[in-house]
DNA sequence: TCCAATTAGTGTCACAGGGACATTATTAAA
DNA sequence: TTTAATAATGTCCCTGTGACACTAATTGGA
């Protein structure tokens, strides 16, 4: 006995940092259903082309946004009767992160995706159950910055240590000791020490790059208990 | 533009432990492909009855073996187009947990599935990316068990701190501190006291079981750094 | 030229939770 | 009543984070 395979989609909640605030990517939604929402990129497997799902999330950010992002994992799959009117479905999420800079000239060509503070997507009209997912993705990253360096792949290639320290700040939503984040910067030996230094207003400040290849480092304590 | 929707099916590693070895649920599939081998519990959705693909899960679980698992969730979703010879295939795999007590009697009754110890996995012949699948499982279940209460859910309703200290040290494979879980069943506030004690060949112990609706607490720390 | 302001980076101690292990408690069996 | 066995607790140590004072380096202005 076979069943009807039910509608599979592939979406990516993308994130960035800039100015201190914590942003999320969304597109306009160009077809039925939810014509003119804004709604998650993403879509449907092809499954001629595509490797797997990890492909198709890169796949669909590249094609909508022209981003490829530095960290991408899965993040759940939601599923039900009520999330798209046309029927059962259920869509693979993704958890995304970049450099505000390396997606910024991208986006401002594409005219049907935005960045939005993470604050006010509930005022924004957002298609199927994509606000859920927004704030599962959020709770996730807000996780993962208390026991990882995971939120380091929202800095650009070099960068220093205040700014590491500004975007975990603005993602944990506390103060964060320099200390604590030097500690770690250094026992996890996911950095490098570049050989520049970045002018700040005062000392010159070391910059940083990740090494290549390297996994993320989970922490034996969580930040800021 | 529509794209063929691929083949998506939902898979359970459920774990148990008993007599100090970790096992996992493994049925004997009764047709193509890979008729014969030895495989996850799990199968297609059906959309006319399953409110979700956590009720796919569970409803294969039943009906495949008589288990009711008191612990579910997300593993991940594994994807490619080599996984089955059939094609591009998808597979929602979820992670589960029993006690042993509450799921043998069901198990004998069944002939196509059986408990395999975790260690015996390798030199059975596995459907599909199914080993793999179980190597992440349990690589998931390695980690909950160092900063959560998790592995309670490998135990009956009314359990001691000695069966529990055991059925995580079976899970994490190295000794544990009586005393140290002690402060973490006490903190996490998830466990009320029993008013009966068990024997044990000594004193008797105090039975624990777990309060109602309770969430899995995380912990800020983990075991045994 | 020197000093103030500013940001980077270090030194050090307190605190909290887990590890180690000695000590006490309670039970059954000899 | 003694002994063995297991349960439960008391206490000290160790480690990583928080707090915060202190030093370092750079810019700009008096």
């Amino acid at each position: 006995m076979k069943f009807k395979d039910p509608q599979f989609t592939v979406d990516s909640v993308l994130f960035t940092v800039t100015d201190g605030r914590l942003k999320t990517l969304l597109v306009k939604r160009a077809i039925e259903p939810f014509v003119g929402r804004w709604a998650l990129p993403g879509g449907f497997v092809d499954v001629d082309h595509d490797d797997d799902t990890d492909m198709t999330a890169r796949r669909k950010l590249k094609d909508k946004t022209g981003v490829n992002p530095k960290y991408l994992e899965q993040l759940k799959t939601f599923s039900g009767l009520n999330r798209d009117p046309r029927g059962f479905s259920i869509t693979l999420a993704y958890f995304a992160l970049i450099a505000h800079e390396e997606a910024e000239p991208h986006i401002n060509t594409v005219d049907a995706a935005k960045w939005v503070d993470i604050e006010e997507v509930s005022a924004l009209p957002v298609a199927f159950d994509h606000k859920k997912i927004i704030d599962i993705a959020l709770l996730r990253l807000k996780q993962k910055a208390l026991y990882s360096m995971t939120p380091a792949y929202c800095c650009p290639e070099y960068f220093t240590v205040g700014q590491l320290k500004g975007v975990i700040e603005t993602i944990i939503q506390k103060p964060l000791q320099r200390k604590s984040l030097m500690r770690r910067i250094e026992s996890s030996e996911m950095f490098e020490i570049a050989e520049k230094k970045a002018q700040s207003g005062g000392r010159l400040a070391q910059l940083y790059k990740l090494k290549n290849n390297v996994d993320v480092v989970n922490f034996e304590r969580n930040l800021g208990a």
